[in-house]
DNA sequence: AACCTTGGCTAAGTGCCTTAGCTTTAAGGC
DNA sequence: GCCTTAAAGCTAAGGCACTTAGCCAAGGTT
């Protein structure tokens, strides 16, 4: 039996492949071996199992997530800032279908890369929401209304929610502008 | 044997149930067979598997959701309707959290009912926009914004994704006094 | 060269979905 | 009131996915 020389690195990596060409919910142990050559047990000596190799998967994505988003906005401020970051956040899911689900996953507390990936993209949205003067509270509530607006519209549009013939990125685009007036204008919590 | 005395109905008004009981994903043909007191074969005289189950499913709970969408904004107009609705929304997913990730399946064009369910969906929708002064593509592209916002919030709660102790409710509310700014400045599309 | 860790394997068990084919209920016609 | 028959239930069996147990060989370490 000749080794193929498989670690957790290369399993996870070829799991997010395999996940962006056959989707998220068909990714299986099983068709994870055939892909690596190995049978599907030997799998189990690199990860806990299929739950565990969904969760490296996801802080796989979150942290290639928090980079686009990072890196969108640097240079960038106010709406300008918004608009980019917007952009990044769809591309990604346009160019890796399979990653972006997992990366809704809530981070595993007992890995800290993982809990950093996703601080670090709460960190990128909020750094964008400051140019618009919202802080602390107010921010909070910004920022999650960004995620749901932004994760709703990928989630709808890779589900198919689309139906009509109007362009969907002209959708995205006023969506992003309508995101923009409100934040100018968000409303200020007194409590 | 006693015959239960099944139909399709039944079927899938009982898997609406379990499903709110025990998780979207945890619907299983196995726990509705045994919950109804029959054998998981005998479930195929009514349903044609499990995929069909959970478009029936589907059908059922984009149906119910209409109508609490509609009913929501009678008698309403403008930034009430617009709040009465987004309450429904998120209510409904809080009361049916298994029925409401079924609501997100795109209807099944051989079934009527199912498409009619979620025209009337939409058109709710539509009308509240109207009281926006927003109609054609730009009502479209509203529609789009609204149903990302209102999904997308709901989705990201229902999965644990808003780990600060912020208030939610709150957090909420004030996503939707954002989309009411955004749609009384939408801007408007001149293709 | 011997050792031992480790990465591969086969075998076997569980749970779920599905199909095939049999039996019995109970409704409807005569 | 019986007889027929469609339909609703059943058991049996196969497929696919995940998981665990336990064996064996590859290859680095001493």
């Amino acid at each position: 039996m000749p080794r193929v020389g498989l670690n957790q690195q290369t399993v996870v990596r070829e799991a997010a492949r395999l996940a962006d060409e056959v989707g998220y919910q068909q990714l299986t142990l099983a068709a994870l071996a055939s892909r690596l050559g190995v049978a599907l047990p030997s799998l189990y000596k690199h990860v806990r199992g299929a739950d565990a190799l969904a969760q490296k998967l996801s802080a796989l994505a979150t942290a290639e997530l928090a980079n686009e988003l990072t890196g969108s906005a640097v240079g960038r401020a106010g709406g300008d800032a918004l608009r980019a970051m917007a952009d990044a956040y769809r591309d990604y899911a346009h160019r890796h279908p399979g990653r972006y689900p997992a990366t809704q996953r809530v981070p595993d507390p007992a890995d800290p890369e993982h809990v950093e990936a996703g601080e670090r993209a709460v960190g990128a949205i909020v750094a964008v929401l400051r140019g618009y003067g919202l802080t602390a509270d107010d921010a909070v509530d910004a920022a999650r209304a960004l995620r749901s607006a932004l994760h709703g519209f990928v989630a709808l549009e890779a589900a198919g929610g689309f139906g009509l013939p109007r362009d969907v990125d002209r959708s995205y685009h006023q969506l992003v502008a309508g995101l923009d007036v409100a934040f100018r204008s968000w409303p200020t919590s007194d409590t």
